[in-house]
DNA sequence: GGTTGACCTGTGTGTTGCACATAGGTTTAT
DNA sequence: ATAAACCTATGTGCAACACACAGGTCAACC
């Protein structure tokens, strides 16, 4: 079948489907007639594989690994757990951030709700020049000297 | 000052100076001995708003806009207060796929706890392979006709 | 048999906010 | 004089695609 159909059933772009065959994940035959792309069941089922894996937070990268694996042979599970435990990790410290993120933006909602425009003066944003974050902690000297 | 001083006194790295003086953010001057980037109290009282900017959340363009409102006389606020929200918004649907990341991977981690690493298959990774969402409730079919 | 419209191709560029590299000029100290 | 430490501009890389360009292919219709 042809880029599109794949990416009709598979619920992702033409986009998708090509970006993935560019950098070789998935690896359709050539139709010999007119030179496109042919993609057989094998690719179906590794492009669902690859969605489920990016579900999951494994990167493109990451994905490329376990690949490489399997096509040698190797069980790549242990692999898999490694990976998983990293991005698990990183996910980890961009909720946290994210979460911390949501909280100054509200409390700058907030009080920005009620205070006035200020006066065009020599700030830029009067709004933001006085904002005085409350979660503001970090502020670490490690380079200092 | 030079780019270095600058730097160390806003605790950001050259780079990111030298990125904001490259898209116009930052203005300095230039030496008219050696050619090199000059930069005033101005600039580094920009920078300090940037920086303060960039922690509520808002992009660069978002900042391009607010500094441009401002240099034209008007005030910026009311614009500053659509930006943030239109951005909390966005932060907010991060924060929500991000935690719902969180949980798919954690899920995940605990089943292939204790699962085998089943047999090398035509599968690619059993794990993946096997590992259904338990929080996939989505399948839109906003497109289906 | 020519034309339309819907499909396909590869390649290049844009996105975000910097980080890093290259190749070179300048200043300061030894 | 030369080495160390500073500066310059410009280009490229990152992640995971999205979008655009210029053009070839194919089925159907008039």
């Amino acid at each position: 079948m042809y880029v599109k159909q794949l990416a009709e059933i598979m619920e992702v772009t033409q986009d998708t489907v090509r970006h993935y065959t560019r950098i070789k994940l998935l690896n359709p035959i050539r139709s010999q007639s007119n030179g496109y792309q042919v993609y057989t069941a094998a690719d179906q089922q590794r492009l669902k594989f690859i969605i489920s894996a990016r579900q999951l937070g494994f990167s493109i990268k990451d994905i490329q690994q376990i690949v490489a694996q399997s096509e040698q042979g190797n069980c790549p599970c242990p692999l898999t757990r490694q990976l998983i435990a990293k991005r698990l990790e990183e996910t980890e410290r961009l909720f946290q951030e994210t979460l911390k993120l949501r909280t100054r933006m509200q409390a700058a909602v907030k009080q920005w709700e009620n205070s006035s425009d200020g006066a065009v003066s020599a700030d830029i944003c009067s709004l933001i020049e006085t904002f005085v974050d409350p979660l503001n902690e970090q502020v670490s000297f490690e380079e200092a000297k």
